[in-house]
DNA sequence: TGTACATCAGTGAACGCGCGTTCACTGATGTAC
DNA sequence: TGTACATCAGTGAACGCGCGTTCACTGATGTAC
């Protein structure tokens, strides 16, 4: 009985409980590298976590409820990335590097939290799927009223900034796609990933001189 | 035996088989719009098609074939839409706004496959991604032979030309997810996105002149 | 510190269910003469 | 045109399996005195 991993210190219950939950929320994460949430059984979490079936239950009502707690965790490794972008305030010629050399460093830092984020964005689960577009849009509104500090872009409506701001967010998303869809062993196909979208928010940086604000 | 819909005319074999094929690609494709395909199964779609499950191995070895089938398919409205968008030359001013709108008519149309299509990018099933990722990739590419012919664009290399389109391509993509997330109902909401990705277009468009091609 | 009792995380057996797949079949459609 | 046989799309019974969920349980940890 709870003869768990070898390890084991002998800690209170309440320790060992909590440990447990993250073992299944782990085990769950790693299966989903090569499934969907969707055709992910409890059975075989369980099994991965090295815990019998009915002590899930000890932990979630259900697997909708594990897919939630998941999300809220990716969510806390998305929520690091944006402070971190936030706070690393350049100027305007290496605000571009910076950023993106933050996302490549966050989804390498958190590949199977970003993984399930991308996955699950357009998954079955309604749940999940509007928790991550919601924090999404979210993300997309903080942008933008950060880019009001920059040239030009101060006198910009907010509809405007708004525009653009999702505009960013969503080559960003691509971004984080791509890194995710590269192979770990091809470096310079994930440099050309880098590479491309630094040029494609360049472009974009360039048409803001140009914008006839409304 | 072999009591199909009512509406059954007295045809050939063959072409009732067929049929049957297509009530059960049909079938799927709307029970995806509720579910993913990893989710799917075998008896739920012949159940929708009115057929019992053995029926299935007449036309498909297993769901994963018939998941191509669907790939297939989605992609027929796919070239219809490239199709009519290549052959839309329009000028410079017109030409957003000209594409954006064959996007949307299409979206409307084929409703169904494009959710599929979306949904599916990332989905469980690896033969499915990779067929739609390699599909996006190849647009991308004729797009990127398209822009040649527009002012500034003919001067710029193949890499930044590829550069762009994938840009736009991302964008478009996008659009074509917040299409198909707006309720019906709401027409208002739909012209938003339109009117931003139609912004959107123009701000990566008013960077070019100001890029330094190389 | 020691003892008696309460708590509760994890166990293991059991259940009914929908699944994918097999198999022998049926009877309408197609073909040869 | 009529007859005899072949084809084969769809049927229906049956199978073994993994699933989610229930239930009574065990025994280590926690608490009261």
């Amino acid at each position: 009985v709870n003869t768990r991993a070898p390890s084991d210190r002998p800690v209170g219950r309440e320790q060992r409980k909590q440990r447990t939950r993250a073992d299944l929320m782990q085990a769950a994460l790693e299966l989903l590298e090569q499934k969907s949430f969707s055709s992910l059984s409890l059975r075989e979490v369980t099994r991965e976590a090295g815990v019998v079936p009915t002590a899930f239950y000890r932990h979630f009502d259900s697997m909708d409820e594990l897919g939630l707690a998941l999300v809220e965790e990716s969510f806390g490794a998305l929520r690091g990335m944006l402070r971190e972008a936030r706070a690393d305030r350049q100027d305007f010629e290496h605000v571009i590097r910076g950023s993106v050399e933050i996302l490549v460093r966050h989804v390498h830092a958190n590949r199977l939290h970003f993984l399930f984020l991308v996955r699950e964005r357009f998954g079955g689960n309604p749940g999940i799927r509007h928790a991550i577009r919601s924090e999404i849009r979210l993300f997309a509104s903080e942008l933008a009223t950060d880019l009001a500090r920059f040239p030009y872009l101060n006198e910009w409506s907010t509809d405007d900034l708004q525009m653009m701001a999702r505009l960013i967010v969503d080559t960003m998303v691509s971004t984080a796609e791509g890194l995710l869809e590269v192979p770990p062993t091809t470096p310079e196909l994930e440099e050309e990933v880098i590479r491309q979208t630094e040029r494609q928010l360049l472009l974009i940086a360039l048409g803001v001189p140009a914008w006839r604000p409304r």
